[in-house]
DNA sequence: TATTGTTATACTCTATAACTATA
DNA sequence: TATAGTTATAGAGTATAACAATA
């Protein structure tokens, strides 16, 4: 049998003692944020969109005019960094920066109808991704994973 | 004041609806993610030791004479990929490539002294960064979530 | 045929520092 | 002075595809 060159949860390496890292947050967090974001990538292959772009396309529709600094600040990147996001989802015709009136410093970001009925497709694709992630965990389980990943790291 | 640029909880965004993504596994985790190796690269700034670095000394120290591949697969990597990151700790005298009398094609790794000490350097240091990390969890709570965690994309 | 280590190449995600135009 | 967007640059971390040596 061939072994799985890569192996997300490990198991088939038994004969490599791993309990050193055993223990750690952030070895799992790795590791499972390793094979969502793999997940992530092959569900939205077709669309080609990744979970950063996701997440950025899901903000500007719920925030219709944000700037690119409050998008930043938001998902916790900095603000050089989303000028390329947008630079790709505006050449793509999924977004649209918008000079604003109040003040010409900054863009407002909007959804172009294609940017809108992309995101609106998008949704159910990352529902069932997460559904599959999340298959070894019922409700409350998850819902448990989501508070404690909130509370991790949060007063370092 | 000055808003803080990064914001590891995104408390301070509160002029942003961010509950499409609330309910996501995956935003968290990235989140969450970001924030320890964030923790991490400054634990370890001192002695250069990103998260992988750390994993593959913490193995080899706990399975002398791991090949490359054996190693990359217990970390859930490509072999092609720890080529380099075996590299860099060579380089740097940790460890030591050594030739399978065996089977000639592979290497067994071994960490040299100074790799050894540092290792052993390492331990209490990512000891403090996982409490610091986990400062808000209580101890069955860190296993609930290192548990839920392992379980997290198990069966992608 | 399959596996080990390797190289070449490329992509994503991210940061810092410095610039410009505004405020 | 401080902020918004931008550019240039850099560095993790990762993958795929191909290759030689060996099993």
């Amino acid at each position: 049998m061939a072994k799985n060159p890569i192996d997300p949860t490990g198991d088939a390496c038994s004969e490599v003692d791993r309990s050193v890292l055993e223990g750690l947050v952030g070895y799992h967090l790795r590791r499972a944020q390793a094979a969502v974001f793999e997940d992530f990538r092959k569900t939205m292959a077709a669309e080609k969109i990744t979970p950063g772009q996701f997440g950025v396309l899901a903000l500007i529709g719920a925030n219709d005019g944000l700037s690119q600094s409050a998008l930043a600040r938001a998902l916790g990147i900095e603000r050089s960094t989303m000028v390329a996001v947008i630079d790709g989802l505006e050449t793509r015709g999924l977004v649209d920066r918008r000079a604003s009136e109040t003040d010409r410093r900054s863009n407002e970001l909007t959804l172009t109808p294609t940017g809108r009925t992309l995101t609106a497709k998008l949704g159910p694709m990352v529902e069932d991704h997460e559904a599959r992630m999340a298959e070894g965990l019922d409700a409350d389980e998850k819902a448990i994973l989501v508070d404690l990943l909130k509370r991790v790291g949060a007063g370092a």
